[in-house]
DNA sequence: TTCCCAACTTCACAGAGCGTTCACATTCGG
DNA sequence: CCGAATGTGAACGCTCTGTGAAGTTGGGAA
């Protein structure tokens, strides 16, 4: 139906993107607009909203994902979201699988590009990002930034919001304290690990004697949130 | 094929598929089960049904886009629906856009394929299949640091579950108690070798007399894993 | 600006879990 | 039947985690 998008303006990161990349967008005769952050796609974002991104991870990939994040929390998430990466960044995704809609391997034949793009384009933005995460009668709103369990609200500060959604958003799989500060405390953090201890036991207190188990131990490892689904 | 819940059973097209491909599925822990024709797809159907489907265009391109375009006719389609491609196909992808999900250009690396299974089946809301070490019934789950046999889960302490890992994964094969110190306590290790004797035992006495010789002891050499293909 | 309070981090200590070792019993090979 | 290798139970001691509290940071109000 479609010989050219028209009134589809894709954002894409960073702000001096691959000269491969834009060379394959304005071939395929999308239009397009490098940003340098996320603030500055809010900024800068057309009327109709952004029709969708194109993020290459290659130079910064810690601002590229924090670019991903940011377009997905937003009031209106950006969709759909194609990220970059080259093949030693694939482990990358496994944690993030809610960043970004489909990927590229870079480098990769710039018909694969096109090609992916339009097929997201095509499905009008493919998958429904859920803005629900929940286990059991916990239901964390990742609109509103608030938990309940149960129905009744869970009064969490922002830290243990962020720890409570990682873990719940990963059931069954054990994170190392390093790992859950580089994932939710952020990469460059330089702390002691004890700190989500403290947090973990803030959490258990709050999820109530009931539910403090969703939050397990595993000792010498780490923490995991909710059960193994073969230990029903 | 390994061992795993019973619910996720991936339809794979052709009947033979790829060699790499059927390796890269078992690798990862998937339960499928090749299919020659949608009409079979249909009668050997899972109770749960599909979890989703794999279809390599390689050798017949048309009876693959055949079979696709079956499975998302049927009364509930198959999805998620991941198809792998000759770059000289892609061609034919935007006049199909409507009968796959995603795509991988073959040849690729194995682990592009799993990434994006396992990023649709997530999607899907089906579960994510996680990195296991199996044998017979017994199954470790290294994502979520948990162990079960026929299903029920085992209670192992950290270096129980670490010394079973090992063994596990070199099922037949006899190591020393020096070789089983060094590999699974740390080279820099210096202690006494009776350690994995007790070790041994206790992990016996867990995974039950029904299955305590998963562990066999190999008298003046040290301790096997499974049974030796010779043995009678 | 200055103060204040909430949130976050760090610290210290105690308890529990777990790994290691030892002593003794048992089995195996010759 | 003997010696060596292994199985077994118990006790010791260390490491890890839970927990209360002190210390630090940052943002908002007066």
């Amino acid at each position: 139906m479609s010989t050219g998008p028209t009134h589809d303006m894709l954002a894409v990161y960073p702000e001096s993107p691959p000269i491969d990349l834009a060379r394959t967008l304005d071939l395929a005769g999308h239009r397009w607009k490098a940003v340098a952050s996320a603030a500055e796609a809010a900024g800068h974002e057309p009327a109709q909203g952004w029709a969708g991104a194109v993020v290459a991870c290659d130079g910064d990939p810690e601002g590229a994902w924090a670019f991903c994040g940011a377009l997905r929390r937003r009031e209106n998430a950006v969709q759909p979201l194609l990220v970059l990466i080259s093949g030693a960044q694939m482990a990358d995704l496994e944690l993030r699988h809610d960043l970004f809609d489909d990927f590229c391997i870079t480098p990769c034949h710039p018909v694969e590009i096109e090609t992916r793009l339009r097929h997201l384009l095509a499905r009008g933005g493919g998958n429904v990002r859920p803005d629900v995460v929940s286990y059991n009668s916990l239901v964390l709103n990742l609109e509103t930034y608030q938990a309940t369990i149960g129905g009744t609200p869970l009064d969490l500060t922002y830290m243990e919001y962020e720890l409570l959604k990682f873990l719940a958003q990963n059931p069954g799989k054990v994170f190392t304290r390093e790992t859950l500060l580089s994932r939710v405390w952020g990469y460059e953090y330089y702390g002691g690990a004890r700190t989500v201890d403290v947090h973990v036991r803030r959490l258990r207190a709050k999820l109530g004697e009931e539910h403090a188990n969703f939050i397990e131990t595993v000792r010498s490892v780490g923490y995991r949130f909710g059960q193994s689904r073969w230990s029903a």
